[in-house]
DNA sequence: ATGCAAATGCAAATCGTTTGCAGTTATCAC
DNA sequence: GTGATAACTGCAAACGATTTGCATTTGCAT
């Protein structure tokens, strides 16, 4: 049971982070979703003006802060350049990004996250969250 | 012959970086050396203009731009806020971020190392560099 | 429908960082 | 040393990314 679809349940995800649904944000929902890559605020605002002009850059940024904060979305800082984001999946995963075209490719590793976890136990903590960004280029075969 | 010191040859460094010696560039790097943690450009300012109140923030970020340039020293970005930076060791290391003092602590993994470099052959990469940071908070005990 | 807090657009402000320019300085050839 | 020259500097203005103040619009509970 429960809801098929394509697209997600934008409205219930704007109520449960305790936001109001609005055109803008159901806009910029969907955007993410249907992003290929990890889109940055510049592009998620050109997307989002060509399906309704009046949208804001200013509304793009409060939106992300918003979603950011409410756990919908991440925001990540590849290198130097503007921040860049994608909607949260159940479960994390790292980053492996090309050198050479900007793209980014996701994976996962128990075996890393188990390894960090017992690093930081060793220095006296426990890890809330991590970053692990692999830089790298393709190899030529 | 040969200086002794206690304090690294920053004339040496400069040179080796294609840079000439001026006094800016060896307070800088003098500070760096003595820093305890990864200080940002506003907080290697603030030491430098105690020492000499010429020096300006711009000379700040170009002398840390050209030491990067040249691998002296190496930069961070630690969650949200301002570049951090630290003089380049040898050998490569991670780092603990402790969320609520800011403290970075080192480490170093070789058992992480080595599965990243097999994460990234079995994309079809070859790592270039990499970033892991580990948020955490200290275990009360 | 009505009211009010939340959200928006716009432009101005902010933050971190870079840059143009005119004046200073380190280094190199004599 | 002396001078020439390119590197370096300070300053202030420019910059890109992001945030914010304010007047207006909107969602949503009544």
């Amino acid at each position: 049971m429960g809801a098929p679809s394509k697209h997600a349940d934008y409205e219930g995800m704007l109520r449960v982070a305790g936001l109001r649904s609005t055109k803008p944000r159901r806009i910029i929902l969907e955007i993410l979703h249907n992003a290929e890559g990890h889109p940055d605020a510049a592009a998620i605002f050109e997307q989002a003006a060509a399906r309704d002009s009046r949208i804001s850059l200013a509304t793009v940024y409060r939106t992300m802060k918003a979603l950011e904060e409410s756990g919908a979305i991440q925001r990540h800082a590849f290198g130097h350049g503007p921040a860049r984001f994608e909607q949260a999946h159940v479960g994390h995963h790292d980053h492996l990004i090309d050198l050479d075209t900007g793209e980014v490719i996701e994976f996962t590793s128990a075996r890393i996250e188990a390894i960090q976890a017992e690093i930081a136990a060793r220095l006296g903590y426990e890890i809330v969250h991590h970053r692990l960004e692999l830089y790298g280029r393709r190899i030529k075969g």
